[in-house]
DNA sequence: ATACCGACCTGTCAGC
DNA sequence: TGCTGACAGGTCGGTA
């Protein structure tokens, strides 16, 4: 479900909301599919922490964890053994983060909740459960590197000499971090670049073009929201509005806005590509 | 290194 | 109405 503006804008409304906030107790599923750290490991980890702060890195939303406790005196012990963690959520395809009231209906695919101490509670669904859950000690880092931090003379490097199509080195989390389907095919098409074209192929110009629009179609996407396909909204349960934007992602037949030719799409990567077989070179 | 595929899951929608 | 197949924002691991 959620590239980089749609994890983005989840955790901006997730760090207004939470931060601040201390998780009292958690309950997990049983299904083991959503956990990459065990059930027990997880549990202890977030229960009796404040969270300091939510952000993102690439698709994965990152919740700081206060180390010390803090305010009331625990045992001396138990302050001096909590080191600062972080909680990561990788919403896959199709999870969501929902804070809602504790008497609000649980929803079917509910795998964590997470009580606050503010008597709300902050709860992962995730119906497809390729979504993700973990606990680090802290300095979680997924590789890759952030298409609105990098420079472009970094960015060009980051495709030299690959022979893969261009596509799928911008899907690759390990390269750039955050762009996924929806955001490489519309930054393809404002650079004017085919998804098969080899990375290796294309030129300083096409390099330097290609980094513009992924940053530009990023921040458009952020400032609207996102884009909402069939069922993705963000921590305030509104929906994006990016997807009335898009000009070749799920116009297949239709006319390029550009030059009337009707959109192609192509399988690459196992993926949906979508491009203008005329204004894409 | 690369590239192609299936696997991991559930839900929805089009077509018959 | 119901079945079947294709498809969906993502990643991982195996194989050539």
């Amino acid at each position: 479900m959620p590239e980089l503006p749609e994890v983005e804008t989840i955790v901006r409304g997730l760090d207004k909301r939470v931060t601040g906030d201390t998780i009292d107790s958690v309950w997990i599923g049983s299904r083991r599919q959503p956990l990459k750290s065990p059930a027990a490991e997880i549990a202890s980890t977030l229960e009796g922490r404040k969270i300091v702060r939510v952000h993102r890195a690439g698709k994965h939303i990152v919740f700081d964890l206060e180390g010390a406790m803090s305010g009331r005196r625990k045992t001396r012990q138990a302050a001096s053994l909590r080191r600062q963690a972080q909680w990561i959520v990788h919403l896959g395809m199709t999870g969501r983060m929902v804070v809602c009231e504790p008497a609000a209906e649980t929803a079917k695919h509910t795998h964590l909740i997470a009580r606050l101490a503010s008597a709300r509670e902050l709860r992962f669904v995730d119906p497809r459960m390729f979504g993700k859950l973990s606990v680090h000690s802290s300095g979680f880092d997924p590789g890759g590197v952030e298409p609105l931090e990098v420079g472009e003379e970094q960015f060009r490097a980051l495709f030299r000499g690959r022979k893969t199509p261009i596509k799928s080195a911008l899907l690759n989390q390990k390269l750039l971090r955050g762009v996924g389907n929806i955001y490489a095919d519309e930054s393809l098409f404002r650079a004017g670049i085919r998804p098969r074209r080899r990375a290796a192929s294309l030129t300083r110009d096409d390099l330097r073009r290609l980094y513009r629009s992924v940053r530009e179609v990023l921040k458009e996407a952020i400032a609207l929201g996102g884009s909402s396909i069939s069922d993705y909204v963000d921590a305030d349960g509104e929906e994006g509005f990016f997807q009335l934007q898009h000009r070749v992602y799920g116009r297949e037949g239709e006319p390029c806005l550009v030059c009337r030719t009707a959109v192609k799409r192509a399988v690459l990567v196992g993926r949906s590509s979508h491009y203008c077989p005329q204004c894409q070179k």
